[in-house]
DNA sequence: TCTCGGGTGTGACGAGAGTCACAACCGGTC
DNA sequence: GACCGGTTGTGACTCTCGTCACACCCGAGA
């Protein structure tokens, strides 16, 4: 992990307006949240959460795409959630001291801004905009988490192609499903739909044979959008 | 539906305190929320927000267990969490005029109390206690539904004891899981764990057998507690 | 009493995915 | 070139759960 240690000033070209949680508030009060930030690299497969344990902060995501799993009572990898540009993460801890249940772990190489948690605890507790705003976001993910739940009963071409989908559109902010997905290995697919990496494997060559996925040079795999794609092939 | 309409005054005998949403709110502001409350009842079986399209409020648990569930793209039923006494739902709707993507339905008779959106809104903007206090009921329900994501994998028995203890906490704020739970029929019993009906007959056969289960008089179903319920029996 | 209907237990079977095993491939390094 | 480790594809088998089918129970009502 590489940390650019940054001025407390503002008038810094980080463009906090950007993160949704942020956009209502006035550009003193980012200045604020700026205080004391750090830039913060991680190299693919690191884990984010672990070394904060106590001074916790707000992770910011910029560039890079990470995994938000937690460890079932068979020892088993389950993956909630996926985080990538314009997504953010360490809220949960700083809204209440909880112990972490979950962690962060990049899928490819990240960069993040950290901001402190003193400077966004005291600023929830002044201004409804930004503790609304969090709310949403919280609503959000959990309208996510419901969505996801809810196809989790699918077949294993279904669930597969959620998390391609879900790649490709975390790979920047606003980028369509069909961007092309970043290369990873099928244990990792599999990890991330839920699936066994051979049955993993298997399904991707369904898919590749009809014409759903394509495989691009570099290795990488592009979905191909098609009406229909109910998944009970 | 029974409704009784209710006076705008405050004095009112509803401990809107004992609701962690509200718990940090000055007596006057929750006095202020009750504005034009009602009292519903609903019997077994109604669903709660339907009706409720456009005039939307939020809606506290007295009594009685809803559950929240979303239609699957096959048309099946899939159980998202449970609401009990000391739960509240339409929030979501609330937060962000989003459309309501799952739909709650009353699994017992119900007895609850409708806020109007209006005044819970106005409060939200400026009240960052308030607005802070409904961010971390979304975390926490995130967590919650997390939790119970990383269980989904696991076999009909852990699924089913799941909701068996989900359901017996939820009869009363603070209930053991050792408590009674009311008396479902299978199919119920079933859908909410995301089971077949006769698997969920044959699973219950086993736990009863294991003795993790134990039959009431009345045919009510009690939770026996034992280390070890991992599960994979 | 018989019948009807809903809830419940259970047997037989099939489909889907996990597991084990192994071969092919690919990119490094020596 | 040979070697090695990690990745990918595939075949065979097993296990779990869903599905279909049916028998049983019990309470309600004619």
């Amino acid at each position: 992990m590489a940390s650019d240690p940054a001025p407390s000033g503002c008038g810094s070209s980080f463009d906090l307006a950007s993160y949704a949680l942020f956009a209502d508030l006035r550009e003193e009060q980012r200045c604020q949240l700026l205080d004391q930030h750090r830039v913060l690299r991680f190299m693919a497969g690191r884990p984010l959460l672990h070394e904060q344990d106590d001074g916790q902060g707000l992770f910011l995501f910029r560039q890079g795409i990470a995994k938000v799993r937690s460890i079932d009572a068979e020892g088993q990898e389950v993956v909630l959630s996926l985080l990538g540009p314009g997504d953010l993460c360490g809220e949960m801890a700083i809204l209440q001291g909880a112990p972490r249940s979950a962690d962060v772990v990049c899928l490819t190489d990240c960069e993040l801004l950290l901001l402190r948690a003193a400077p966004f605890q005291a600023l929830l507790h002044q201004e409804p905009r930004l503790a609304l705003a969090l709310a949403r976001l919280e609503a959000r993910r959990l309208q996510n988490l419901n969505r996801r739940f809810v196809r989790r009963e699918s077949s294993a071409a279904a669930r597969l192609l959620q998390v391609l989908e879900d790649l490709a559109t975390r790979t920047a902010a606003e980028a369509p499903p069909t961007a092309p997905i970043p290369p990873l290995p099928q244990r990792e697919l599999a990890a991330l739909s839920g699936l066994a990496r051979e049955t993993a494997s298997r399904t991707l060559v369904r898919l590749r044979r009809q014409g759903l996925v394509e495989q691009m040079p570099g290795g990488r795999l592009r979905l191909v959008i098609r009406e229909q794609r109910g998944g009970h092939g």
